[in-house]
DNA sequence: ATTATATTGTTGCAATTGCAACAAATTTAG
DNA sequence: CTAAATTTGTTGCAATTGCAACAATATAAT
């Protein structure tokens, strides 16, 4: 869903004034949450796409979240008030960020307003959606469930036998927090027993 | 955060009877979600608690999460939406019922049904940062480092070396997605090396 | 086009974990 | 207060997994 949606675009600007929000551009594989300022805040992705990682002191990197167009994010929203986290550009990305505390403190009962609080509910409800998906994940025991269920939700989702990966293989043992060649291995054997079949970052489930 | 935070008694009957809620209330150890009609719905804790459990083909219990007294669960925002989800109530619970459709449908502009939404915006979002939590813990490879994850997370939060856990250490164990029998050999390990004390429910960082 | 970088595939091995099957302790219900 | 039910503690063992170390591909950069 888009946040502004259902609001015109005059009224998104007069929206973004009271807001007092403000835009920024970063080029590809910018780190950029250093460059915005040690408030909460909650950002929209206009265009282009972000990933949210977490470095440990392993150096483990997990992908907390990868976002695009019309997703949000932010302090409140996407565990970024420590500073093990990074925002990565992926793409040439342009980000409008609003003061939390601003969002919330208007008294303004004109029609957008209220519109644009609507908007931001439904996108984090889905993005609950999205992370309860993951933790469902996250709750198998096995690297053949996680996948198992990895795929059944994406299929789900899509209505289809055909997942394509929105990623690498590398970045999926990431999103799955399971070792990469481990996963490799258990996709094999997926495989040798007919569930699935791969063709690059295309997984057909033959069941 | 109360979902009527900022909202007369009087509004808030108001705001009720627009949004045509509905309130239920229910024993302990009630399986609820039954009972609610099959529509997308927020619900609101009003008193008591309630566990959200889903159960797989293995027979494997994971409680998705535990919910009191103004938190807020529903289809769109508990993956809810498939039936292998039980609501269990683990006290005498009274729930408030809201349609999704219709709180998103009103094209109100009176300031308490703005207040609204901005405290539901809020609380989801604090429902987030809680997701955001546990995908953190389920993330860490090893029993060792969710325990630990867990207990910084709980630490931090509540600026103490002592943890309360808030449930049993069976609950625990399924809330980390780890055997149970695992657990307690890796917390025995974690108090011989010195890391921890155990006193029932009260665990003790020694670090 | 060629080089550099990143991703994927593979495998042996050690470590971790789940599982099963109990006994002990604690909590709940009648 | 007593019995029943639930939770906790323990341990051996087999299975799964992470790790490390490479080779082979594929992708990106100059």
């Amino acid at each position: 869903m888009n946040p502004f949606y259902n609001i015109s675009d005059e009224y998104k600007l007069e929206l973004l004034k009271v807001l007092e929000a403000q835009t920024y551009e970063f080029n590809k594989n910018e780190e950029i949450l250093k460059k915005i300022k040690n408030r909460n805040f909650i950002g929209i992705i206009l265009d282009g796409m972000i990933q949210i990682i977490k470095t440990d002191y392993n150096g483990n990197r997990t992908i907390i979240e990868e976002l695009i167009e019309n997703d949000i994010f932010g302090t409140k929203i996407s565990s970024l008030s420590n500073n093990e986290y990074t925002i990565t550009t992926k793409d040439k990305t342009k980000i409008i960020i609003i003061d939390y505390e601003q969002l919330i403190k208007i008294n303004n009962t004109n029609i957008y307003y209220n519109q644009f609080i609507k908007n931001l509910l439904e996108i984090i409800i889905n993005s609950v959606n999205d992370k309860n998906d993951r933790i469902e994940i996250l709750t198998k025991k096995t690297i053949r469930n996680k996948l198992l269920e990895y795929f059944k939700i994406i299929s789900t989702k899509n209505n289809s036998k055909n997942i394509y990966l929105p990623f690498t293989f590398t970045d999926l043992a990431d999103y799955l927090a399971i070792d990469r060649s481990a996963m490799t291995r258990e996709l094999k054997t997926l495989k040798e027993e007919g569930f699935i079949e791969i063709k690059n970052k295309r997984i057909t489930l033959l069941y």
